[in-house]
RNA sequence: GGAGACGUGGCUGAGUGGUCGAAAGCGCCUCACUGCUAACGAGGUAGCCCGUAAAAAGGCUCCAGGGUUCGAAUCCCUGCGUCUCCGCCA
């Protein structure tokens, strides 16, 4: 959400950032609705002014007919005022969902684009493997070496569904121990999250109220978060952060949920898009400084890379295009990893700021050096999906007899060199 | 699942129809004091909206939404949330 203010003064630039975004936007439509709000706003406010000041002298002494004189007027204004405040009760609502469909406004940086398709590269690591031999893809290496199944992981789940077994299941133990040490190293604090939600939270963190469809739901009302993000935002929802405590910087674990509804057509084999799995998360919280969010945006990225780079997977970096940001997104990374199989990258995570789009929405503030409440700043980026990192992790380090090498920094974790 | 209690400012917590946006304490800010710091002392300190050059004036907010009333933090209804006890389950 942004903010009416900003949005009344500018609003060619935030036309302009949905056109980037190719998102539709009712910017003409709310400011009419919120000139419409102000008007009745006004008048309503003098109404209750009147009837103050006439309540107060209530309680003074008063004869009883200056008294009864005094009721009758306030009869007149109370009615006056209900028809009013009905008027204003509808332009409010309507004001308000219109407020929720404003897209943030892309960074300047962000490239022109439709979709992941326009998306521009900017780094690129790692030597893609050249194999003597016939590569093959995680599907096959993993279920030969008994490290998933997916047979009986659809007899029990469904479409997309998968045990991990074995190798499988301590490769991922393995990576989440690195990954904790990894990053809690780099002065964040692990967090294990509820990830059954209320809608409110969601609401704030921009999932809701559009892409419902996308999310599971109980029989209580509540939704399944499809990341760490959702629950790590609400942590501090409601609340008057401390500004010395800025900025916070968490790592959230948790099971991840996503109905996937819409891309039943896409990879609809392998580890690659799946109902459920695991996640660790970066979540920052920062000053409400552009530069900060900046800073702490290329930082969290940085920080992806890097553990990539240490599991020396082959990857690229890409800035992505207007047309492939959310709603609230100022700008986003994501990181792929190399598939083999595939000869291509795959998104294995993304980093994203928001300035205080989602903070607005979620009441996060803290009380700047003048005395002044400001919304903070949200980042997150992923830390390491499991089992995504599987795919490309087994497709890189296979050998031509279908074992699989150990990065070497996961070797201490895993407890062997070879899976075979 | 059954029964009950509660929801007030940054925090703790008083307040049961008008003089309450709200006592007191903590925290925070300013000043004074001290060689410096702490303690003590004096004063200040809710948020949001509208508005303004900046103010002022005004409006809203004591979980949310309705209602009663000339007037509601206070009374009534509904919802949400939290806690406690019992039950059930681990």
């Amino acid at each position: 959400m942004l903010d009416i203010k900003f949005i009344r003064e500018n609003k060619d630039i935030i036309k302009a950032g949905a056109k980037k975004k190719h998102l539709d936007e009712e910017i003409d439509k709310l400011l009419d609705i919120d000139q419409k709000r102000l008007d009745l706003l006004s008048k309503v406010e003098s109404l209750r002014a009147e009837q103050n000041k006439v309540s107060l002298s209530m309680g003074g002494t008063l004869s009883d007919n200056e008294r009864a004189q005094l009721i009758e007027e306030m009869r007149l204004v109370k009615e006056e005022l209900k028809e009013k405040e009905e008027e204003l009760r509808q332009i409010m609502t309507e004001w308000q969902s219109l407020m929720l469909t404003v897209p943030n406004i892309p960074d300047i940086s962000v490239p022109e684009g439709n979709s992941d398709e326009d998306n521009v590269e900017v780094k690129q690591w790692g030597e893609k493997p050249n194999f003597s031999f016939e590569p093959k893809d995680h599907i096959d290496l993993m279920t030969n070496l008994k490290m998933v199944d997916f047979d009986r992981g659809t007899k029990v789940h469904g479409f997309r569904g998968y045990f991990l077994t074995g190798d499988g299941a301590k490769l991922s133990m393995a990576i989440w121990n690195y990954a904790l040490d990894f990053f809690s190293n780099l002065g964040f604090i692990p967090v294990i999250p509820p990830v059954i939600i209320r809608r409110e939270t969601f609401m704030g963190t921009g999932y809701l109220p559009q892409g419902e469809e996308d999310l599971y739901k109980t029989q209580d009302g509540d939704f399944l978060a499809g990341t760490a993000e959702v629950p790590l935002m609400g942590f501090h929802q409601d609340e008057i952060l401390d500004k010395n405590d800025l900025p916070k910087k968490y790592l959230g674990f948790s099971p991840c949920f996503r109905r996937e509804a819409g891309s039943h057509s896409k990879d609809i084999k392998g580890l690659i898009r799946v109902h459920e799995f695991y996640k660790w998360e970066q979540l920052i919280l920062c000053e409400a400084s552009h530069a900060e969010s900046v800073k702490y945006h290329e930082e969290i990225n940085k920080n992806i890379e890097s553990f990539i780079e240490s599991l020396e997977i082959p990857y690229h970096t890409v800035v992505n295009c207007g047309g492939d940001l959310g709603m609230g997104q100022v700008k986003k990374y994501d990181v792929e990893l190399w598939v083999p199989k595939e000869n291509k990258y795959r998104e294995i995570g993304s980093a994203s700021y928001f300035h205080d789009f989602q903070t607005r929405r979620l009441n996060i503030r803290y009380r700047d050096d003048d005395g002044k409440l400001r919304y903070a700043h949200s980042l997150n980026s992923t830390a390491i999906p499991t089992p995504r990192i599987l795919v490309s992790l087994v497709e890189n380090f296979q050998q031509e007899d279908g074992s699989i090498k150990i990065p070497s920094v996961l070797q201490k974790y895993f407890g062997k060199e070879v899976i075979s």
